[in-house]
DNA sequence: CCTCCTTGTAATTATTTTCCTTACAAGGGA
DNA sequence: TCCCTTGTAAGGAAAATAATTACAAGGAGG
């Protein structure tokens, strides 16, 4: 559990708004229903989700829709705004700079992390959110999202 | 900053030992100088190296050494000798299971995730510590790691 | 113009992780 | 036996994450 769930959550609105293009009202309301968090949290992701360009919103205007086609739309793009420059890896802060590993452990180390962050970024590069609404199309269950209950986002 | 800074520790450890196999004697106290952290910290990694095999050490007898050659550890090898079995990404808990998104959208999310951090740690097994020395030769700066002073692990 | 609904965002609190430190038992070597 | 080490539990500080409250900003419809 290391990369925050808003991460998780971001990919949870677009599939919502993926699977039914601009025919549903998506507000932040029904969407937490389905996610099972707060209103505000999801509010929260749909803002950094609209200055990343991926979904359209607007104050006062009820509902969130996509920006562009799920198809064009990266997990990799949904990372980078919601996780924005982050390192993936922690690095420890205070090296002996008198040792000679300690004096170049950290260059070493952000070098070879940044390899492997970027492999993983790599990965999400090459899925998109139609690619989840599909996947989540080949297990569908019934019921609608519309018309959730508020006690689900706060039960147990 | 997801991967806690233990993984860094274990690789600036496995480094130490690795720069001069079997000659120094490398005591936890030693190493925390190098490192910058308190000496619990650094039994602590051990412990899970020791545990994973990749270090030996006992107790009573100073001094930890490095239990097969550095060319023969990989990056992986020491992330999951830390990091066990933990998941690289988090998944909201609580998702509705009256929604077709909510219902499906875990083992997606599992899957999806899953193959980036497969990603990322199969480039973690490209790398072996033998190369994260060779790296930290290629700059070197004078200083030895025995001689530090211990207020190097509480000033800033 | 006014009311009602929404979104946007700041601020607070709670919960969980991570990190640092103290303390001490366990154990080998001189 | 003494002195050093490692192993480990336990406490607490600090930071990150999550959940919630509160309210300003703003469009839609009457």
């Amino acid at each position: 559990m290391r990369v925050a769930s808003r991460f998780a959550i971001a990919v949870h609105v677009l599939s919502l708004l993926g699977t039914d293009e601009e025919q549903a009202l998506h507000t932040s309301d029904e969407m937490a229903g389905s996610i099972g968090v707060n209103p505000v949290v999801v509010r929260n992701v749909t803002g950094m989700l609209r200055r990343a360009g991926l979904v359209r919103t607007q104050q006062g205007v009820p509902g969130t829709r996509l920006a562009r086609p799920p198809a064009e739309i990266r997990l990799l793009d949904v990372y980078r705004a919601v996780e924005d420059d982050a390192e993936l890896f922690a690095v420890h802060p205070r090296p002996n700079a008198g040792c000679p590993v300690g004096a170049n452990i950290q260059a070493t180390l952000e070098r070879v992390f940044g390899e492997a962050q970027q492999a993983m970024e790599a990965r999400l590069g090459e899925t998109t959110i139609a690619q989840v609404v599909q996947n989540l199309r080949a297990a569908p269950r019934a019921g609608a999202c519309g018309t959730l209950l508020p006690e689900a986002a706060s039960g147990n």
